[in-house]
DNA sequence: ATTTACTTGACTAAAAGAGTAGGTTATTCG
DNA sequence: CGAATAACCTACTCTTTTAGTCAAGTAAAT
């Protein structure tokens, strides 16, 4: 069994997706900048996550990643699986040929745990992430220190005026 | 996370050890050679389970390991805390410490799937695992295949008489 | 035409996992 | 005593996986 940044950083990335997608795709730079995520990382995740049809890409200006169907129906579990982080504990893949061929001493816990494992993935929703309260005010605090950062990096790039500086704050709102 | 080997071993070999030791220490060597693990590994993995008091060990001919406590109060949560699998699913360590200092977005996702691993195996003693029938069939398998193995090997060794043969045997029952 | 954004694949440094090798020390038994 | 046995200890190696970078694309929108 392994559960890795990897997986951790799908499950992140993906409600990042649910809580900010509600008005048109969003793009990996911004989940990026957000989540402190490595963009080239994310492409690599999110390939997998198309592949396995989880999220819609739409490419050009203004375009990005959406969530392919309702937030309801996405849990945890596909998501860790779309990134192939196994929540399976045993050592066989749960083929029970793990003493030459055969079902090792142990076999039959780790398949519990395993289905343990799983149906607590599978019964949370991202949906039910997006409504807990905690989520909601880390998710604040983030886009707060996003704006911070975005305008402080487009000031020092190109000299905003403080008109446009007012400006980027409020489409970032 | 993570569950690996390591983990694995460690509780297959003292599961084996509360199925075994009912007269006696147990040597690493049978041990090894029932459940197929490296007897060095075995070594290092009981080093651990030692020094958290789990395993007590007798030196000499005839010497080996026998459980410090009985098996009722032997979990698996405990045999996998000792050989360093963590059973924490964070990034940080359970510290909350996740984005620069403060909770990440799904910190306590994490934190709870963690509980949900730990309280599971927290509640299976060894004791309660040797009773489970496919246990004990498995343990009868590899008990007469180390038979066979264990003369086949002698035989070969020291060109064992029948008269012999037929002891160890008696012996190994 | 050009910008923006996604796509692909190869590549790499670091870490962890699994296992080996070679020895030392304690104990029992002949 | 001394030989055998088995725990104990340390260091090393080999392999796989992670996490991440880099570079060169392709597709869509303005």
């Amino acid at each position: 069994m392994k559960l890795t940044t990897r997986g951790r950083y799908a499950v992140t990335a993906m409600l990042d997706l649910a809580l900010h997608g509600n008005s048109g795709p969003i793009s990996l730079a911004d989940i990026s900048t957000r989540q402190d995520i490595s963009l080239s990382y994310l492409e690599q995740l999110f390939a997998k996550l198309r592949k396995c049809e989880l999220v819609k890409s739409v490419r050009g200006p203004g375009g990005g990643y959406c969530l392919s169907r309702a937030g309801e129906d996405i849990s945890v579990a596909h998501i860790i699986d779309a990134v192939n982080e196994s929540t399976d504990a045993t050592s066989c893949g749960g083929k029970g040929i793990c003493q030459n061929g055969e079902v090792c001493l142990t076999h039959h816990l780790w398949d519990d745990l395993s289905k343990q494992i799983h149906n607590f993935l599978s019964d949370i929703s991202l949906a039910q992430l997006t409504k807990k309260e905690h989520v909601q005010s880390i998710s604040e605090r983030q886009d707060n220190h996003e704006m911070e950062t975005k305008n402080g990096s487009v000031l020092s790039k190109h000299t905003m005026t403080n008109q446009a500086l007012i400006e980027t704050k409020i489409v970032n709102l």
